[in-house]
Order: structure tokens, then C-alpha cells, then sequence
DNA sequence: CTGTTTCTGCAACTCAGTTGCATGGCGGCG
DNA sequence: CGCCGCCATGCAACTGAGTTGCAGAAACAG
């Protein structure tokens, strides 16, 4: 079932069972994402595109926005205010939960929570979906390891937890 | 000490407390704040402020800021890629949730929650704090009374675990 | 290969939030 | 109680993610 003839023949495959039309720059930003150990911005999907294929980066917002309807990605929220897109992991995602590095921006998928949390919520309030994100450092920007974070893409200044100056 | 003699009387005594300024602009926000049954936005508060004032809205951004540095207030994210803005309800609020409407957007602050949740992450990664959001409808919105939301703020589309098109 | 439908590129726009700079006011000190 | 330094404010211009309108291009059914 799963053949990967190309880079491409996943993303293509899954394309094509929407029964929708498949179009170059859909099959290269799926399959960006499909190989994408983390979540990816619009701008970072924009810059790895292929220059030959002069995708623009409009078509790239609309192709997410596509991918995000067919669930074949989902999208993150973040603090910094530019949102993430992941290969969609599992089908209905009630309440999986997101990790992101407070040094570098790197934002992952995480499994399935264990414990059903289940804040009270005041009356005439219905809960739907939760959503939690785990905010710390990464493999990379950790103590121990070399000292330098790496990239480290402004936050914008988004402290909430951690004391700021 | 809390001696409320004017309706922005607590909000001057925590401005004056931090032994730094007190302004016009930063008692009128952090007041407004205090009042607040909800998280306000920079636009809402920009709006309610009295306009003999004459109070610039990056004033207000600077105030917001500033606020929050003090611990005065706290700063949520949400996927409206708006930033909301609450009086600080507990010191360190480690992890605290916030519920948010999908109808009309409105966010509250929820108390702490009751379990520990613990999701394995990756070997490396070193979790600080941790934010829930529950996403669903409040009591305005929700379908048993009156029928028709409030407001409905645009959501720009942020369907995430809701089927949409 | 032709027609229809849908995507794409381009340009211009929106809107939250930021930055630089000159002015104004808070509050410490005399 | 008045002066002065420093911080906060107003103003204007900017940034950058995401959107919209429209005309031309490409996908796919027939």
C-alpha cells in the first residue's frame, strides 16, 4: 500500500484519494511536511520550495489552508503569532498535545495525553476540544549539550512563565 | 493597604507597589483589566479607555508590556493570533487554563487544574510550563438558550479539530 | 483536443504589534 | 516648593503574517 517510488509518491497518493486536483505546488508542500521531523511556518516551507517551480508564497498560504481542510496537515498556534503545520499524525486529534522549545520556536507533536484532565468550567460553559501545549527547551538549546542554542528565532518577547527584562 | 476608595484606587496602590511610575495610562489598564470579567484585548481596551485622555494606542502596547513585566498582568495567546490580556489572578501560575469561545472568542482564565498531566517527550527535552486551552462554547453562545450568538468575532478561519468548509 | 472548473501569480491590502525620535510629565532632590 | 533628570508618551512610519480580487494558466472529464 505504502510504495515510495519518489520523494514525492506519498504526498501524491494521498493527494489524489481526495479526489481533487493534483497540482505541483500541492504535492511539494505535503511532502515537505510529510518529511519534516517538526512543524514548519509558511516561511520556512517557502524557502525550502523548489525556486524552479516559482511557487508563490500566496499559493503557499492557499495550499496550507487546503491541506488543512482535507486534514492532511493541522495547524498549530503559537505564542510568536505564525502558525505551524504538521502532517496530520492521527485522524480526530481530540486532544493531542504540542511541545514548544522556548530558545529556538522548534514546536513538535507529542502522543496522546494519559490523564483526562477536566478543569471545571463555569455553568452554561461546554467544552469541545483541549488543547495543551508543553513549552521548555529542546534537545537542542539544553544545558548540558554544547551551551550555544542554536538558531534561536525572536519570540517576540513573548515571556508568560519565565521572568523578562 | 486595599483600601478602595476610587474605582481605580487598587489599580493605583499595585502600580505604586512596584515602586515605579504612576501614570494615567497605566491606572486606566490595569483598572479596566481589574473590572473585566473576561481577558480584553489591545483593541478592546483601546476602545473602552476615556477618550478625553487622549491615550495613544502604542501607549497602550507599551503599558500592556510593561504590566506584564510587573506580573500584573499576564499576556494569553490564542490562535486568532490576538493577543488577550488578564489581571494576574495567582502569582505563578505554573499551569493555569484558559477556556476560549469558538462562536464569539471570548477567553477566561479556568483555575488550576486538578491533575498532573505528564507527556512522555522526546529524549533531550526539558518541559518548564505547561498551557491548556479548552476550546468549546460559553454560556452565551451555546445553542440551549436564545438561540443566536453574540458578537461572533472572526476566528479567521482557525478550524483545528472542528470540521469546516 | 476542447470546454469547464479550479488553481495560481501578481499586486495591493489588512491588521496586530514594533521602533525611532522629540516632547512632556513623574517624582527625587535640593 | 520649584528645578531637573529620566522615564513615559504621542506621533509617524515601519514590519511581517496572512488575506483578497482578478486575470491568466493548468487539471481533468468528456
Amino acid at each position: 500500500m505504502t510504495d515510495r517510488r519518489s520523494p514525492h509518491g506519498d504526498a501524491e497518493d494521498l493527494i489524489r484519494a481526495t479526489g481533487e486536483r493534483v497540482t505541483a505546488a500541492r504535492v511539494q508542500v505535503l511532502s515537505m511536511l510529510l518529511a519534516a521531523p517538526r512543524a514548519l511556518t509558511h516561511r520556512e516551507i517557502e524557502d525550502g520550495l523548489d525556486r524552479t517551480l516559482r511557487i508563490d508564497r500566496v499559493t503557499v498560504y492557499r495550499v496550507l489552508k487546503w491541506l488543512t481542510r482535507q486534514h492532511l496537515t493541522h495547524k498549530i498556534s503559537s505564542d510568536d503569532r505564525i502558525w505551524r503545520y504538521n502532517a496530520a499524525p492521527s485522524e480526530h486529534d481530540t486532544h493531542h498535545a504540542h511541545f514548544k522549545c522556548t530558545a529556538c520556536g522548534e514546536v513538535i507533536c507529542l502522543q496522546e495525553l494519559s490523564a483526562e484532565i477536566r478543569p471545571r468550567l463555569p455553568d452554561g460553559y461546554s467544552p469541545e476540544i483541549m488543547e495543551v501545549t508543553i513549552k521548555g527547551l529542546c534537545s537542542e538549546c539544553s544545558p548540558p549539550s554544547s551551551g550555544t542554542p542554536r538558531t534561536v528565532r525572536a519570540t517576540t518577547d513573548s515571556g508568560k512563565g519565565t521572568h523578562e527584562r
